[in-house]
RNA sequence: GGCUCCGUAGCCAAGCGGCUAAGGCAGUGGAUUGCAAAUCCGCCACCCCCGGUUCGAAUCCGGGCGGAGCCUCCA
């Protein structure tokens, strides 16, 4: 089974095959840093994180490059408006992006985003790709700008299926400007007195929105990169107009497999405000203004300048991390998804049973799985040949099921799917050998579980997840002497009580503890607590 | 209007021409438990509608209905 990826350019799966053998060149757009990250930003770099750990599982030596935006309209107008310089106001909202990326389990440096390039520090090379472009005859200056002359490119438009002459049809004569050409655009843009310039051919200015990607894929990835990667909504105007301009200049194919990953949406306040969601297909709703419905549609896109929220704010003060990453991680990179608390909490309960795993099988073995050393190639995952020879080979046929999932187009959701099957196993096999009883002594059958619980990190390794214990705390780990010592004093008292069995008295202690949100749990050799 | 994409159980969701349509949440029957919790074993889908191609379709094609995104420097 080999590797397929869904190509935006051809709309099939294909075979994936890099330029180099043994090596992929991937580049995702990244972030104009003009405002604080909201969770939409997250999802692209968060999938591509796991794109390349499976890539690198796979053996291949990945380089992957997130450009950082940090010249743009917007920035100039937001660090205006907030009585900043827009250096500053990059600056901050550059550590607000990479705080919550290494939040997500996103980090910059050879386990993540190999290059982290800023815009401005490739105007020479951008300011060379125009001249370039300008000397073959595809650009043209206009009073202080210069044009990318989309005309000229004779397969203008086959990223997004979009076809030069339709596009033309219903443009306003307005927005010309003396362009050649309403879909020309501004590769170069003169500036205005008080605002960010460089030195050009073509006078003082900045680059446009496009030429950066292609600068500096090309100057850090080569002219043919491997993948592509970015949000839908940048597959036109963005990519599009990258492309047409990297292969107009370089005359080679800009990049082989272009990825786009759905968007986000913000589900509506989810069951608070009528519940039953079937209902809103009623007709005297459909006859409301359009208006209206376009600017609720506004608010209700994550992506749109208003109303979005930070991810910190809004987001990890209320859930892990970890379950955050789970969720996105949970559904299919293309597909969108409504993002909302009643969907986060679904995914936190679901994921419980995880760490209750890890719990338990620390009870058994006292071993710690965050500390288990996992293969992270496919190379060198174990044989999985052993004893009890049934719960091997169903070892086998998951990690196998594994893989089908992940080679097929990045399934990640399929994956999570032979997780949860993974973790039924492990503790079917933990009941069956009765390993938190008197099975717990029987050495083959703890090697059994540890090669088990080894996989499980293995395979949640790759989607980055599971890799610290949750903020809740189990047993002790979370509190001071003083709590723990009174915990074990009451779980003493009480245990005194059930002997004696005293189950009114035993049972108040553990309801009126719950209420406290304290968990007791009662097994066969002795009672654990923990914050619920 | 043009260009893309989607429609699988109460909800979320995998599935990409062929064994009994993954998995999760919720629900439910049982085992286990002093009772719970956790865990295990079960149950829970006429794959939006109508045609077509095929020995065979949730999967391919055509049409319909419904939804989403882009066409506006939004990841």
């Amino acid at each position: 089974m080999s590797l397929r990826i869904y190509s935006t350019l051809s709309r099939t799966k294909e075979e994936f095959k890099p330029v180099k053998p043994g090596q992929v060149s991937m580049y995702l757009c990244g972030p104009t840093v003009y405002k604080p990250a909201h969770i939409g930003h997250m999802v692209g770099p968060v999938i591509f994180d796991t794109i390349k750990r499976y890539l690198s599982y796979l053996g291949y030596k990945t380089t992957w490059v997130v450009n950082i935006t940090d010249v743009d309209d917007k920035l100039i107008v937001k660090a205006n408006e907030l009585g900043t310089t827009v250096e500053a106001l990059a600056k901050k909202m550059t550590d607000d992006y990479l705080d919550n990326l290494r939040t997500l389990g996103v980090t910059v440096g050879p386990d993540g985003i190999d290059h982290m390039p800023y815009a401005t520090q490739y105007i020479a090379e951008m300011q060379n790709i125009i001249s370039g472009l300008i000397a073959k005859g595809y650009a043209y200056p206009l009073n202080g700008d210069v044009y990318f002359e989309c005309c000229r490119d004779e397969d203008y438009g086959k990223l997004s299926g979009r076809k030069l002459d339709e596009m033309l049809a219903g443009t306003r004569a307005e927005t010309m400007d003396g362009k050649h050409n309403p879909a020309d655009f501004a590769l170069w843009k003169g500036s205005k007195p008080g605002e960010p310039a460089w030195d050009s051919p073509w006078g003082p200015g900045r680059p446009g929105w496009h030429i950066e990607c292609s600068a500096m894929s090309q100057k850090l990835l080569g002219d043919t990169i491997d993948i592509h990667g970015g949000g839908l909504d940048l597959m036109f105007p963005h990519h599009e107009n990258e492309m047409a301009q990297s292969e107009s200049f370089t005359g080679k194919c800009f990049c082989n497999f272009w990825m786009h990953n759905g968007l986000l949406r913000k589900s509506s306040a989810g069951g608070k405000i009528g519940g039953d969601h079937s209902r809103h297909g009623d007709s005297a709703e459909a006859s409301a203004d359009m208006m209206a419905v376009k600017q609720a549609q506004e608010e209700q896109k994550l992506a749109g300048s208003k109303g979005a929220e930070s991810v910190k704010t809004a987001v990890f003060a209320k859930f892990d991390p970890e379950t955050v990453r789970f969720f996105l991680m949970a559904t299919h990179y293309r597909s969108p998804v409504d993002f909302g608390d009643d969907r986060l909490e679904e995914t936190a309960k679901s994921i419980e049973g995880f760490y209750r795993l890890i719990e338990t099988f620390g009870r058994i073995t006292g071993a710690d799985f965050y500390s288990l050393s996992a293969s992270t190639t496919r190379a060198k995952t174990p044989s999985l040949d052993g004893e009890p020879a049934a719960f091997f080979s169903e070892l086998k046929s998951l990690r196998d099921r594994y893989y089908d999932c992940m080679d097929d187009d990045f399934n990640t959701g399929g994956a999570v799917g032979v997780l949860f099957d993974l973790r039924k196993a492990i503790n079917g096999f933990i009941a069956s050998a009765k390993l938190e009883s008197e099975g717990k002594s029987n050495a083959a059958n703890i090697a059994a579980l540890t090669t088990a619980m080894t996989l499980l990190k293995e395979l949640s390794n790759i989607l980055g997840v599971f890799r610290q214990p949750l903020a809740k705390k189990a047993s002790g780990s979370g509190d001071d002497e003083f709590v723990n010592g009174i915990m074990r004093l009451v779980i003493d008292l009480r245990a005194a009580l059930r002997k004696e069995k005293n189950w009114p008295l035993s049972d108040k202690i553990r309801n009126d503890l719950t209420a406290l949100k304290v968990v007791l749990e009662d097994r066969p050799d002795g009672t654990t607590w923990k914050r619920g």
